[in-house]
DNA sequence: AGAGGCCGTAACGCAGTCTTCATGATCCGC
DNA sequence: GCGGATCATGAAGACTGCGTTACGGCCTCT
């Protein structure tokens, strides 16, 4: 198991190290953030554990470059701050956990283990297709720089195909995302007057909501 | 989005409602562990929040039921226990994360957030005869890189003989895995007429659809 | 109470799909 | 080789699912 740290903090850090190789992972251990995307952009880790304050290149931006750069690792960030409002932040960027300083180190290989069997995050907190872009955060949708007021059910089915984009998502799908009650969302033309809502509130986007008979709705770019 | 929340307490277990309706989920709540798997066993739920301490079936045993069951939901697990020791606990026996009470609503949020992000089931099994591929899960099939547009029906056939391939499959099979009842479509020759469509749509495929006279059809890949 | 927004249902037309029918080809036992 | 059975294929009508529009009920805000 690779690991990659980064903390500025050199006794931290070398503790880390020592401790994390004893529990059998490999490390690298680096100093900055700079140092960090270096490494990130040269070898390939399972896991990275973050930092959040670091001098020049913060954890946070480091987190940011990666998901920009659709990186999936895990992430685990180490910060001393531990407002829920911070927490907030560093979720929302895509940090997959969080352990705030000082911390027990068994929970630090508690939770590594943790995010090693998870699946990868894949997806940064906004989805977007085409040039859609939802923000399940902020409940907000952008169509390039025009923002259509879509009600809560078009967001929840919105919502559900781009998560799922260019698969096919059927109809059961949708309605259970939805609606409490599947049956009777499936049994009478409820999503299909929704989906034509949306497709004409979508209008003018680069995408197409297309249908695939028998099965359901699928959103595609262009 | 679907979410099950297990929580004894009907102050917190109302508030959660509450606060994760507004929030945009489709709530399910339930006041203890039993009730909790009857719902797990009768629906499904993107993410699911449960409360360690609860009577009778605790959150933990949930977890561990969900996990022998092979139920790869993510959990959120809540409690008012905050040793390192116990989070190591919960995060071990397979809690994707951890909250604390007394928590942060924002924080639930994100958390719950960053729980959606997971990407879609592993990998989608597929099928795979000759240069012909399906996927059952996006109901998709493809030769090569083209992506012949094959009919709700017309997929059902080709996945029954996929999935027998390189055997025979009778015509009893095909008719019951694709109409309820099999009886009509045994008595003409609507299997037939599909078969010959399916042929023409796979046409350019290195695969070829046999007939076996009298019991009926197989898929070989050339 | 009224206005407006949102949601679910109904109705209807259309396009795509399925089934039936007709006809010809192929196979198999005798 | 012959006859009956089985299968292949093309065309036509029946059917189904989807898109759309319109409308009424419900809720919220004023």
């Amino acid at each position: 198991m690779r690991v990659l740290v980064a903390e500025d903090d050199r006794g931290l850090r070398e503790t880390l190290s020592r401790g994390l190789r004893e529990s059998g992972y490999t490390v690298d251990a680096v100093p900055d953030g700079q140092a960090a995307v270096e490494y990130l952009r040269t070898y390939d880790y399972e896991v990275v554990v973050l930092d959040w304050r670091m001098p020049q290149v913060s954890g946070l931006e480091v987190l940011q470059w990666m998901r920009r750069d659709a990186r999936a690792n895990p992430v685990l960030m180490l910060t001393a701050r531990d407002t829920p409002r911070d927490r907030v932040t560093g979720l929302d960027e895509g940090a997959d956990d969080y352990l705030v300083k000082p911390f027990d180190f068994a929970e630090l290989l508690a939770r590594l283990r943790a995010l090693q069997r998870r699946p990868r995050t894949a997806q940064p907190p906004r989805l977007a297709v085409g040039d859609v872009i939802y923000d399940p955060a902020a409940q907000e949708v952008r169509i390039g720089s025009q923002r259509p007021a879509l009600t809560a059910t078009e967001r929840g089915i919105l919502e559900m195909l781009m998560r799922r984009s260019p698969a096919v998502v059927d109809r059961r799908s949708i309605a259970q995302s939805v609606w409490a009650n599947d049956a009777d969302a499936l049994g009478s033309n409820t999503i299909d007057v929704h989906m034509a809502r949306l497709r004409s509130k979508l209008a003018g986007g680069r995408v197409r909501i297309e249908s695939v008979r028998a099965v359901g709705y699928r959103i595609l770019g262009q």
